[in-house]
DNA sequence: CTGCTCTTTTGGAACGCTCCAAACGGTATG
DNA sequence: CATACCGTTTGGAGCGTTCCAAAAGAGCAG
């Protein structure tokens, strides 16, 4: 037999509309919520498709449509709790307002950046989520402007809407605290992992303030392939050393866990010997163990703004210019500063 | 003009045919690789792709498959470190695959789950990998079976392919080596977020192995709403009673840690008085401030073994009755297990 | 009952690709 | 020189929707 609905291949749009009798574009105005339907033929359709399971094939809408319901969502390291957590959220409020989530890790690099890209296109996600941008190169603005819907929850974007804590502001309150506690040789520390616009603003906001104070702001980046180095000169150097630091702003809370544990091995007590501020806020901040203090960032808040945001311009009620929304960040002071050593 | 490249819309498949000179069809198998072209007309057809620089349309080509070449992967909880390691273990392998990858994170939800689930079939995601799979009813099994290739990274699964660590024998390893210590209150604590059938594995192990040694028992969960809490007792109740456990396994090492933290607070000293394991051996359990005794996994093995056992059954390289792959975990001893207190 | 307007329904043309059976062209064979 | 055969190419029929212009129907005034 032929219209068999239990016959192998699922419903489709024409079986409804068989059992229905009516037109398979009554059926399809039906399920897109078409106005101007009569509430008999509604019923009809409506029954129909209960009946027969149907369920509208979501491929064929794409192919029509040239685009999807997924977010591209592009992370620098999921293995870093901020990450994570952020992904989480975001996979929660997509899924909330209807759409699912595409991850691409980074790494920081700006090859995997677009090449993960690239494969987003081609998938023709209806919008992308920039958890780090790397900014390398403009290949990712050539790519996605005025193509593909773009929120980065990076302070710094060369287009599309902007969702941040403002961290300029936020490495400012932490290299303040430090200096308000009476230190001097403070230095920042970027991230293990991900270099992007994010370690760049926080890096600027304490270029600023240690400029401001009349002091000469140090910066050191962890080196990416081996642990437990920096790329200036060897991490036991750097804080043993006659010069050393009394201080650390990092830009993140990962990489101050690292300084942490790098100091332990040492047998450099802190906060007596050193003060480590991270940022981000991460749970395991929170522990007794670690008892970071660090710069809080509303996650929910980030996530749920880029979430609603992307929505919008895809859904079109948002349109024109791009927009920027900035939420404040805080400072926890918690046992990992105290006054410099004498 | 109409058959101008640049003219807003990308070119299709008929633009190179009409370039090239040959039919779309041949335009197709050159693409698809399809034997039987001579080296002319698949020159001919290259250099047409390239001047028009034209990518083929995923979109019109998963409507016709009916399939995309996405895979599902279903994460108990982003924010355990464990499972984000893994997350970003199995997308690095994916895409080196040609794969992308789409997550839904579920708390351990099953209602969660199966809404999940229901999107990606719906999304005609090519396969799906459980990291964490909650077995709580058999709606994932009639969703999925004999539909999408399925391979759960748990020991026990209801069908499709497994690739796991022998989680049974690591709780086992773990309980051992505290009786080994001279502990016989040995507790067993489940993962804060996600009950899942790792989680149950393990306790098996833990299990058998008491009462092989001729000891009962104890198992605690955490309370899921409410951090700090375990469903059983008051957390510090269960740590400073009577019959307090002098040692626990726990389920996961987020776990471990959260224990480790009450045991701070309420300024129990570790391993002096309490011994805890963990399991996983995230990055964070070897910090010199967790410094947690734990069974390792290889992570990158099982995320390898995954996605390639999942690309195999969707290239159909890989067919016939769902097959199991086991790897060995083993103990790493550090700073968190010593003799029981006298 | 006719003609007009407004609402509701409908058939058909996309969307861009894959797949298949049939057509084609060239070479070897009888 | 016709025939058979094999490797290569091709047109056309799908895949399951959406969207639009046009048809059908309903309601009302004259």
């Amino acid at each position: 037999m032929e219209g068999d609905p239990s016959a192998g291949k699922p419903p489709t749009i024409l079986d409804v509309a068989k059992r229905a009798g009516v037109s398979k574009s009554t059926v399809s105005n039906v399920i897109r919520g078409a106005p101007n339907i009569t509430p008999k033929t509604q019923a009809k359709v409506t029954k129909a498709i209960e009946e027969l399971g149907y369920r509208p094939n979501i491929l064929a809408r794409q192919m029509v449509h040239q685009r999807t319901t997924i977010l591209g969502v592009v992370v620098g390291d999921l293995a870093n709790p901020f990450y994570a957590e952020m992904a989480k959220l975001i996979e929660r409020f997509a899924a909330a307002r209807g759409y699912r989530v595409m991850f691409c890790n980074t790494q920081g690099e700006e090859e995997i950046e677009v090449a993960g890209l690239e494969g987003m296109i081609e998938q023709r996600v209806a919008g992308i989520i920039f958890l780090a941008y790397s900014g390398a190169s403009n290949r990712p603005r050539t790519l996605l402007e005025g193509r593909v819907p773009s929120v980065f929850v990076t302070c710094s974007a060369d287009w599309g809407d902007v969702v941040c804590a403002d961290d300029e502001r936020g490495a400012r309150l932490a290299t303040e605290h430090l200096l308000g506690l009476g230190h001097q040789r403070i230095a920042y520390c970027a991230d293990p992992i991900v270099e992007d616009a994010t370690d760049r603003a926080r890096q600027a906001g304490y270029r600023q303030t240690m400029e401001r104070a009349g002091l000469t702001p140090v910066v050191y980046h962890w080196e990416r392939a081996e642990a437990r180095l920096l790329r200036e000169a060897p991490v036991e150097e750097v804080l043993t050393g006659p010069n050393r630091p009394t201080a650390f702003v990092s830009s993140n809370d990962l990489g101050a866990i690292d300084l942490l544990d790098c100091a332990d091995h040492l047998e450099i007590p802190v906060p007596r010997r050193l003060s480590v501020v991270g940022f981000d806020n991460v749970m395991l901040a929170g522990l007794a163990r670690i008892n970071l203090t660090t710069i809080a960032q509303p996650k929910e808040m980030l996530a749920r703004l880029s979430v609603d945001t992307l929505a919008g311009r895809i859904e079109g009620e948002l349109s024109g210019d791009p927009i920027r929304q900035t939420v404040s960040c805080r400072l926890i002071v918690r046992g990992s500063t105290a006054r410099p050593p004498k």
